[in-house]
RNA sequence: GGUGGGGUACCCAAGCGGUCAACGGGGGCAGACUGUAAAUCUGCUGGCAACGCCUUCGGUGGUUCAAAUCCACCCCCCACCA
């Protein structure tokens, strides 16, 4: 193996972190790895639970790539022993416990997913519940033994739920200690994760000294923002861009983000190189570049890696179509209209709006066009003809006779 | 185990016998303005055969001409005390 010097690596590895800690045995754990000859572990726990991979997830999985890029063993531990148990930590719905059978099903995908970023090929991938099941209470009471409650109320999450007087169960409080006890017997030398996993992955350096292991050393990464441009990219929240969406879609989902949050898309997602990034930067402070232009070309990038270059050229080239000149788009659902039918029930059919009383509701705002002539009559009655029906921004229905 | 508080639409949160499909805020949707950006303004936001009808206020029964509102039982959450 060709290793690059230690502190190339940190530098590169440093790259779009929150958090390094610590730096300096971070360095030792390289140099060791380089003159021994011996890649780090570095450990990635992921949730099978919803595993409908996204941009935000993208952020830490292209961390690990890096790593794998350096030389070093990649390791994604599928959290199935805790998925099945089911987290309840979503406020106070408890979660379904997922049946074992579903878990492996969602972690296929997911894995399968994560070959959109990871080389799978170069890639160990670890159940947890192939040590956590194995564990006997005595084994388990040993383990919570190691840490104190007042420690783990120090997690803001547990810290705000407590005070707004949200349950927090006990096995809560035993899922950073599962999550520590990971890197425990997979011997981890770093961990990744998001900012809001800080918590964890310390305890899990804690942990992994009281079983007599060197600690790992842990890698934060910042939390993408969603489409929304406040909370963080997540699936519950709906604001989310993903891996599979199609190339127009993640194309147009891009171009709606808030402009302030290109460069940190450009510097999270992509893979521009260090010397276009900062091009990208001095573009956006220059007041005579359109961002909108910037944004297209974040938006090219993405859909070229989760695609190709064509699919890429092929989104622009639509979303120009359809929102910058206003034009029909190529492919849109169409109707076949017989004989005359009222047009809420014509779009209702469609599937386009789930409801009668929501099209009614278009239609007394202006929000329905019939061939570019917006439609004021709830009741209207549509004959038989070739016309294109626009509904808000971003629907269409073809009719034809 | 005891005492007190609480469970309302996607979320938060009013309402405490009819005028309640349920104030207000958030979110979402739509319109104007735009660059599917931000900011701003406006409207809408349970469903349907629609000036009416149906379903909804933790659950089940009950009182009443009439219940989210009153009663009984049950389920769940929180705080304090033990």
């Amino acid at each position: 193996m060709n290793w690059l010097p230690p502190e190339k690596q940190l530098e590169s590895i440093k790259f779009g972190t929150v958090d390094v800690i610590p730096e300096d045995e971070l360095l030792e754990k390289l140099k060791y790895s380089v003159d021994n000859n011996e890649p780090l572990r570095v450990k990635l726990g992921c949730d099978p639970s919803a595993p409908d991979l996204h941009l935000g997830h993208s952020v830490v999985l292209r961390k690990l790539r890096q790593f794998q890029k350096l030389g070093h063993k990649a390791i994604l531990v599928i959290g199935d022993f805790t998925a099945m148990i089911g987290d309840p930590s979503g406020k106070n719905k408890t979660r379904p416990a997922l049946s074992s059978e579903k878990t492996r099903k969602n972690a296929e995908t997911y894995v399968q997913q994560a070959g959109k970023v990871l080389d799978l090929d170069k890639l160990e991938i670890q159940f947890n519940s192939e040590w956590l099941s194995k564990l006997s209470f005595a084994d388990v009471i040993k383990l919570a033994s190691k840490y104190t409650v007042a420690r783990i109320l120090e997690r803001d999450d547990f810290e705000k739920r407590y005070r707004s007087q949200t349950p927090i169960f006990i096995h809560e409080f035993m899922y950073p200690l599962a999550q520590a006890y990971d890197s425990v017997a997979l011997e981890a030398d770093v961990e990744l994760g998001g900012t809001d996993q800080k918590f964890n992955l310390l305890v899990g350096r804690s942990i992994q000294s009281e079983y007599g292991q060197k600690p790992q050393a842990i890698i934060t990464m910042p939390l993408l923002v969603g489409t929304d441009g406040v909370n963080k990219m997540s699936k519950s929240l709906g604001n989310y861009i993903a891996f599979e969406d199609n190339p127009n879609d993640m194309f147009g989902k891009i171009m709606s983000i808030p402009d302030v949050l290109i460069e940190d898309y450009f510097v999270l997602t992509t893979d521009l190189p260090k010397s276009e990034l900062d091009k990208v930067s001095a573009m956006l402070k220059n007041s005579s570049v359109n961002p909108m232009e910037i944004k297209k070309r974040l938006g090219w990038e993405i859909v070229r890696m989760y695609y190709n270059k064509e699919s890429a050229d092929d989104a622009k080239q639509h979303f120009e179509q359809v929102f910058s000149r206003k034009q029909v788009p190529d492919d849109i659902p169409e109707f076949h209209l017989s004989e005359p039918m009222n047009l809420v029930d014509i779009i209702a059919q469609s599937g386009l709006i789930s409801s009668k009383t929501e099209v009614r509701r278009l239609i007394r705002q202006r929000a329905i066009k019939i061939d570019g002539e917006p439609i004021t009559d709830e009741h209207l009655v549509l004959e038989p003809k070739n016309c294109i029906i626009k509904i808000g921004k971003r629907k269409w229905l073809k009719c034809n006779e």
